[in-house]
DNA sequence: TATGAATGAGTCTTCATTCAT
DNA sequence: CATGAATGAAGACTCATTCAT
């Protein structure tokens, strides 16, 4: 009961942030799109910077989780990467608010003690890391440095989600997955 | 001498946005960083909307003067595009701050009624569509949508400058024109 | 609950601009009157002006019902205005706080887009001149221009309470009503 | 030369502050209408609220110098009154900015330590006070309480004034000078 | 004397956050 | 848990006043 309260407020606070920004949103404003009283939300979060937060926190999570399903699948690195990048791209194009949000907020915690954003999208490059790291053991690609190759992989992903967010055409995220596995595909063996 | 002291602001205001963030900047920081009073600020613009505006319509003239030089120099297409973004790049090396100003505080008119960021983006966008234009007419490259090319060209710019601010080293920018021109190498006959 | 939260605002407003003038009442000056923060006035106007503009309409509107319940008691026009006008002057000598602001403050629109005010006392001299229109159908005054009287019926309202609160005393307020009723004598049939 | 500057001052003072109030007025307006620089008018005044004070000081001691003036033709004290409101009020049909400006805002130094304007108008007054003195001493009127007579007999100018600015027509300040007679007519003997 | 750019104290207004119901 | 009125700190903006030229 109480978690489906949480996630509507997520959502709505995904949709709003999505339209006027973070720092134009109010949380009058999320409060009205999710029917609920600004006060509700502070059952539920401590504060406005940590509805941020947790979007982007509830999102890596999945992200992780899929990628230790993934990993169970046991893939080769070049398919497995495919996957991720495939499941990924089609939750944005499936919200593409989310990505909205995902993209272009995550700049705001620069010059906050905030750095839970941070520590996140670290954690899912330290995972990517782990997953080059296996593909460099298996013998699977080149002995490239693993965490600049995570970095770049994720930069790339955002990247392509700004650009696509640019386009008038939605098209780029369907291509995307694609795109950037032939951006790397020297490392491949 | 009024204009030393408007270029004086500009550059405070690069610097601590580019730091801050432009919602996490006070008219009060932009003013110590000048050195100046803060009602000083507002004898040269009316608003802070207004002064990042400025710095907008400021860079973005710079480049369409950039292009009606390169324009008189008789170029062919491709070299005309390559030090257009040779120059760009340059600058942008030279001055991260306003690349990253640029780049991350582009969306924040979003729900605003100024769109005085996006007029500029969109006359740039559309002197860069008559450079397609005209090479198509000299046979240079091929029949495509200019439009639709001046739109995916400016975008990649701006991906690209994304990309190298987020990246630790700045190299991206050294090699942004050649990785650029190669995206769009497919376009020459 | 809400609204006597605008009341007690309201009434706050009065004593404070009665006493400073509008232009020297800061809203800080009006909370602490009303016992109140700041921030919550404006859960109940959007600005300073509004609260002028209420306080002008919500008076206006108390005579415009006053006005209406007398005209169900059917009486002679002379009676009429003679009743009208006893009240009116009663209130302000039960508050003349509220008669300093209505006089002096009047004018604070000039100049400004906000012209409330001015439309809430056109409505109120509009009231007027009906009962004159009135007064001419029943035959109890003489065929004369109901428009201009009914404005100099309202100008010599307003005339008497600036010169009763320039005044010492306050005796006029009392005798305000017949000197007014004199002045119009010879209208009456 | 330097008189012709503040002379020059204060006339553009009277029609901006006539026409947008004096807390609407902005020392920058004033310059503006005087075709002068802010600093110009500093060399002058002391301050905006001097400016105000020095309107009416100057044309209160203008009227000050018609009663001295007056007081030398031997008039009777009716005719005294009559010639000096007749001076008056032609004064303000000539230049009803003027008229505003005196009606309006002598309200404005409420609150402030500033009354010079109100020792100003006391002057006026006393000089008032001083010929109902002598009509009384040459038996020309009756034993009334002069000063009472002399704040009332002020008051009603005030009162006709604003009643004229207020009215479409300004016809009222050609009858002024008749109708404040007619109000003390009892007080002759 | 005239100028007008620079100054910064003073205010309005916003909005995240609290808390009594 | 839900509510939304009350709070007040924070920040944009104004404008009288100063002063170097």
């Amino acid at each position: 009961m109480a978690q489906e309260t949480k996630a509507r407020i997520r959502k709505a606070a995904i949709e709003v942030i999505a339209e006027e920004g973070f720092f134009n949103t109010r949380m009058q404003d999320i409060a009205d799109r999710a029917q609920l009283a600004v006060g509700t939300i502070y059952n539920y979060f401590s504060s406005k910077d940590e509805v941020l937060s947790y979007i982007f926190k509830y999102e890596i999570q999945r992200r992780m989780k899929s990628i230790s399903e993934l990993k169970e699948q046991k893939l080769s690195t070049r398919r497995f990467l495919k996957k991720f990048l495939d499941r990924h791209f089609l939750t944005l194009r499936e919200n593409p608010n989310l990505g909205r949000v995902l993209v272009r907020e995550k700049e705001f915690s620069r010059a906050k003690d905030n750095n839970e954003i941070k520590e996140n999208m670290n954690s899912l490059i330290k995972m990517l890391e782990d997953i080059f790291v296996e593909g460099i053991n298996k013998a699977e690609i080149k002995d490239i440095n693993a965490h600049l190759m995570a970095v770049y992989f994720f930069g790339s992903m955002q990247g392509i989600i700004e650009f696509a967010l640019t386009e008038p055409e939605i098209e780029m995220l369907v291509d995307g997955p694609d795109f950037i596995i032939k951006r790397i595909e020297h490392i491949f063996k």
